[in-house]
RNA sequence: GGCCCCAUAGUCUAGCGGUCAGGACGUUGCCCUCUCAAGGCAGUAACACGGGUUCAAAUCCCGUUGGGGCUACCA
């Protein structure tokens, strides 16, 4: 049975690259029926923090990339890796070394120096039993074989294709057990991996290096190797390694700025990975179609232009409904996590009102935060503060559009544009009472089309064009020069409101008269 | 520096000896249109360079250049 393992450092939050080296792991393993497991690879005491590894089991829950097996904690297992360290220095396949931190670094820097490859010295490599004290600190390296001058250690890359080899001479006697008794990566990941039964290992080629020195343990402590599989880095924009200062490289905080995890699940996976020209994905066909080929070897760059791009596709396919509750659970999810970018707010009621708004955002949406953002003008329960610049729109109102009459001078012009904009506007409040929305029972679709074919009817007995007429009762509305068609704008606000703002657009008006 | 890996448009990629080098994001123009989007149509743009192998190379080989990784008692 093909089992995979993803097994990230609580060293830092779940980022992308990491992300897609889980999705490659999940959907690979789950493509032969196989199993999933995560791991968390807690050794280096000094860094790994426990908020981090909340942070990384969080993130793949959201991401829907869950375990098979309960996580393992390496940190749990410190016995076995002592037992396996045991048996290789029985063997002697490994040996004590009481080299103190600084001498090492003296001899580093010293063949540094002459331009040489800085590796161990070799010094502690064949102590006899009186030379050593077991009471004096030291580390377990690692007993590099040397019989032959050259020697190589090969393993076969799947993504490649092809085998890596590298002479031992490139290989230091590294160490396997820190002065601590704490195992270092390379030595407990092959144990780990061993024990747990893993099959194929896929994960950044950052590790192509380190690979050698594992093939070597796993020789050492009488394991078959798994098959390797290595994928190639997430750069930034600028072809650097991915990094923070990038923009957002946490995936919560992808969550936090409105993306859906299918998007970045399917951006993720066409990142380095390709089935066709397929670019949108399922889960379900990423799972059927996943093969280790189609993996490119070359690193790729990140595009949030493209991640975007498929989040608003997603987002087109949620009901309002869906997108209601995603909404919410970002806000909620803010309240805890003080470094967000979204909005806080309250909760949004979910009514048809909401549902027709929401539509209609939808493909005017990047982003989960842009919808809220966008439902601004209604989310707003009390008054609007219309800002000044709106004037400048008022002023291109013309109330009788096919008159293209004369004033003798701007400020008569003026003075009459606001007259023009107060009158038409009191018509519509006396329009929009005739329509008594109230009273309908009808249905969204249904109230929509009510009010369009109400407003065709009172936009030709006036000689009135929709065209030019639009503007100005979208901004009394919204208070914005952007929104949803205002048809959708009235039945979202519904009659009480949309009579409030249209009030209170013409008592802005009537102040700012001298303004315009 | 040494070792390892990589190289198709601005970006992600298809290609696996013979293609008008295909798709997608972006971008540009047009259409649609109550604003803004969405949508539709059209356009733009690539095989890093130099040698081989071959009747034929983006595809195979070797160099060069460029990029990345490793070179820790980090992972």
């Amino acid at each position: 049975m093909v089992k995979t393992r993803f097994a990230p450092s609580p060293t830092g939050y779940l980022h992308i690259g990491g992300a897609r080296t889980a999705l490659f792991n999940y959907i690979y393993a789950k493509h032969f029926g196989g199993k999933f497991i995560l791991r968390i690879e807690d050794t280096d005491l000094e860094r790994s923090l426990k908020a981090y590894e909340e942070d990384i089991v969080k993130s793949m829950k959201w991401l829907g990339l869950v375990s098979d097996e309960p996580v393992l904690y390496q940190s749990q297992r410190l016995d076995i890796y002592k037992e396996y360290c045991q048996k290789l220095l029985a063997q002697g396949k490994a040996y004590n070394c009481y080299c103190t931190a600084n001498s090492l670094e003296e001899d580093k820097n010293k063949l540094i120096a002459e331009g040489k490859k800085p590796m161990y010295s070799g010094k502690c490599r064949n102590l006899s039993d009186d030379e050593q004290n077991l009471n004096l600190p030291h580390v377990v390296r690692f007993k590099t074989d040397r019989s032959d001058g050259n020697k190589f250690t090969k393993f076969k890359d799947l993504i490649r294709d092809q085998f890596v080899s590298v002479n031992h001479s490139e290989i230091d006697d590294f160490v396997i057990m820190r002065t601590d008794g704490i195992p270092t990566y390379n030595f407990a990941v092959v144990i780990d991996d061993a024990l747990m039964g893993i099959t194929h290992i896929i994960r950044g080629d950052d590790h192509l290096s380190n690979t050698p020195k594992q093939v070597l343990l796993y020789e050492a402590l009488g394991f078959e190797p798994p098959a390797f599989a290595h994928v190639s880095m997430i750069l930034g924009n600028d072809g650097k390694r991915l990094s923070k200062r990038h923009g957002a490289t946490a995936v919560m905080q992808y969550k936090n700025d409105g993306f859906l995890p299918e998007a970045l699940i399917n951006y993720l996976v066409r990142l380095g990975w390709s089935h066709g020209n397929d670019e949108i994905l399922s889960i379900d066909e990423m799972i059927q179609y996943f093969d280790l080929k189609h993996i490119s070897k070359s690193a790729g760059v990140f595009n949030k232009e493209k991640l975007l791009w498929l989040n608003a596709h997603y987002i087109k396919q949620k009901t309002a409904e869906e997108l209601v509750s995603l909404i919410n659970d970002i806000n909620a999810t803010n309240i805890e996590n003080e470094n967000n970018n979204a909005e806080k707010g309250e909760i949004i009621q979910y009514s048809e009102n909401v549902a027709v708004l929401i539509d209609a955002l939808k493909p005017r949406a990047k982003t989960l935060v842009e919808i809220k953002e966008k439902m601004g003008f209604y989310l707003n329960k009390g008054a609007l503060s219309y800002d000044t610049n709106l004037l400048g729109e008022i002023d291109k109102f013309k109330l009788n559009e096919l008159n293209n009459n004369e004033y003798n001078d701007n400020s008569e012009r003026k003075e009459s544009a606001a007259d023009e904009v107060i009158y038409f506007l009191n018509q519509l409040m006396d329009f929009v009472k005739n329509l008594q929305l109230n009273t309908l029972s009808l249905n969204g679709v249904g109230c929509l089309n009510f009010i369009k074919e109400s407003f065709d009817g009172f936009f030709s007995k006036n000689k009135w064009s929709l065209k030019h007429k639009a503007m100005l009762i979208r901004i009394a509305l919204t208070g914005e020069k952007i929104s949803p068609g205002i048809y959708e704008v009235i039945f979202a606000l519904g009659e009480a409101r949309t009579l409030q703002r249209i009030n209170d657009f013409i008592e802005f008006v009537r102040k700012n008269k001298f303004l315009l």
